[in-house]
DNA sequence: AGAGAAGTGCTAGTTAACTAGCACAGTGCT
DNA sequence: AGCACTGTGCTAGTTAACTAGCACTTCTCT
């Protein structure tokens, strides 16, 4: 799943790739047709083969994502998730992104949150 | 993982509770035996019974977990992210929370990053 | 002290996941 | 047109996950 939602969409042989340490390619064609079986993916052809897509929009597995993440690690808190955001190393956030940021949170505040 | 990342530490029992759907008590304990073996995952003896818990810090598991939801959803990027925290309904961020998360933005500009 | 509850260690049987491999259908190249 | 290539549909066999259940130990309550 994770794969789709980073690509967007993939074949089975992309998701193969994509994947560490991968399980065959019988495998992966067979959890994916599970997966849509199950309803979480979506399937297209594009010419012989086919293409896989998450089945629920990029907007709405964020969110889900992000308060699955927040719930497990951060006990509901968005604010302690948000800061340790702005600490991590690898976030590689320059002083305009925080710039950046900061004039989003005033707009926020300013919309009543 | 995540009932024990939530509750930072837990009993098989009280595992088998978190879970939606939960499969049968010896899966269970099958599953934390192996992930012990696999190391993501220690057990001390309470008493009598075995009371397991992450063998990775909060703070590392939390990063871990941040940086992995950033590449599947965000393309790597911290701030949006954060906007797209600010903006979930459910994250109930009072005017005071935003007041609060404003000057941690100063702060980490202060710091340079 | 004794009975019950709740837990682990271990095992046999069942179900689901994975592997390997075949026949067949489109693509692309010469 | 013919051939290699890549893909799906399907199947048989193997490995891993799950279930159910027993014997044994430790705490708890009466």
């Amino acid at each position: 799943m994770d794969v789709l939602y980073e690509r967007r969409s993939a074949a089975v042989s992309e998701v193969m790739e994509a994947l560490p340490d991968p399980p065959s390619y019988s495998a992966v064609r067979a959890t994916l047709r599970v997966l849509e079986e199950k309803g979480h993916v979506t399937h297209a052809e594009d010419g012989p083969r086919y293409v896989y897509a998450p089945a629920v929009s990029p907007d709405l597995a964020r969110q889900t994502a992000l308060s699955h993440l927040l719930k497990t690690f951060f006990n509901g808190s968005a604010e302690q998730a948000v800061v340790t955001l702005l600490q991590m190393s690898d976030t590689e956030m320059t002083s305009q992104d925080v710039e950046r940021l900061a004039a989003r949170v005033r707009e926020a505040r300013w919309e009543g949150r």
